[in-house]
DNA sequence: CCTACCGATCGGTAGG
DNA sequence: CCTACCGATCGGTAGG
């Protein structure tokens, strides 16, 4: 998780102590979501009481949300990326699936896992979180709309099944045991329809 | 939702008025999730003080996992159904994937929606749902197994993928917008991968 | 089925 | 960054 750092400051104050604390409670919201992280959870990993972390945040929603954009922030770098070293449109769009994967997958990357869970935050942060996903979501519509798909697969239907494929992994696939790539390419091979050869 | 009702018993009383408890029960953990929805709040739906539901369960846990489990009951009855009307291999797999959409886009079918975000459940509570869970994900077995696949698919992975397709529709279907057949049309035709034909 | 309450926990604040 | 606390809410119980 990349979190920029405003101001310029001494190693381990100011900006880098927020930094920290702010990954500390993205492992803790990724492992057990919002409603199980409590901000006595995230200051005990952090080493201060709870009440302490709000000299560097002013709320838990707040908190919640910045940790989330810059979650997605990350994501979007990260698939763009990888998909920019493709020009064949399904080698594009595997790799772009393998770098969302590995994101998804990685229970250290502090990044994304929780991010699906909508239902269990207040609402006014539900609002921010689906609207920040929509945008990240439109980054997938070229992504399919080069794909030399059959005309009876709906591309607005395929895009969300391939999003939602992708963002469920996390709670099926055991660690260890089939590697993101793996993941990525027997997605690939699902969703893979050509148009003209089988 | 099916609720068994093991005791004879005049309407509205005893065992129907435990029944209407559950079926108001499983609607608010269907909409608000398990930590989302107190036991007040059911109260309150049922016209009651929260405290007073102690006489018909023993605790929100064990309430929580009665629901869950005559919940999946009941989809492998529906499942079941669907299936058998069909004989041939991808058509048995389009309408069990049918049923299971049925169920899990209905918001008023109070029977499974809310079974994926076992991570705010505690923890006996979670070993209790995965369990019965993977039972219920065996039934899939056979269906998959009979698929004429190309031997490049992972039949393992195919399943795995198949199930959190199906279980995570709710997250993103639009109600009223596609019904759950067309839903189940646009997933069998990107599952569908003949070994011979294209 | 109710009133009244328990111990625990929550997000957040005051005041230093 | 701490101590000490707030008001609210939680699952659950006692006693009727």
């Amino acid at each position: 998780m990349m979190i920029r750092d405003d101001r310029t400051s001494e190693p381990e104050t100011g900006g880098a102590r927020r930094r920290a604390i702010l990954e500390i409670a993205a492992r803790l919201f990724a492992r057990k979501g919002y409603r199980g992280t409590s901000m006595r959870d995230i200051g005990e990993a952090a080493g201060v009481q709870g009440g302490s972390l709000y000299h560097h945040i002013r709320s838990k929603d707040a908190l919640f949300v910045e940790l989330h954009h810059a979650a997605l922030d990350e994501a979007e770098r990260r698939i763009a990326q990888a998909a920019s070293q493709q020009l064949e449109p399904w080698a594009r769009l595997e790799a772009a699936c393998a770098a969302l994967l590995e994101i998804q997958l990685d229970p250290d990357s502090l990044t994304m896992p929780m991010m699906n869970d909508f239902r269990e935050v207040p609402a006014t942060v539900r609002t921010a979180l689906i609207e920040r996903r929509d945008r990240f979501e439109t980054r997938f519509r070229d992504l399919v709309a080069n794909l030399p798909l059959p005309p009876e697969l709906d591309r607005s239907i395929y895009r969300n099944l391939l999003l939602s494929q992708l963002n469920s992994a996390a709670d099926w696939v055991r660690p260890g045991r089939l590697s993101p790539r793996d993941i990525a390419e027997q997605i690939a091979r699902v969703f893979r329809h050509d148009i003209s050869t089988g």
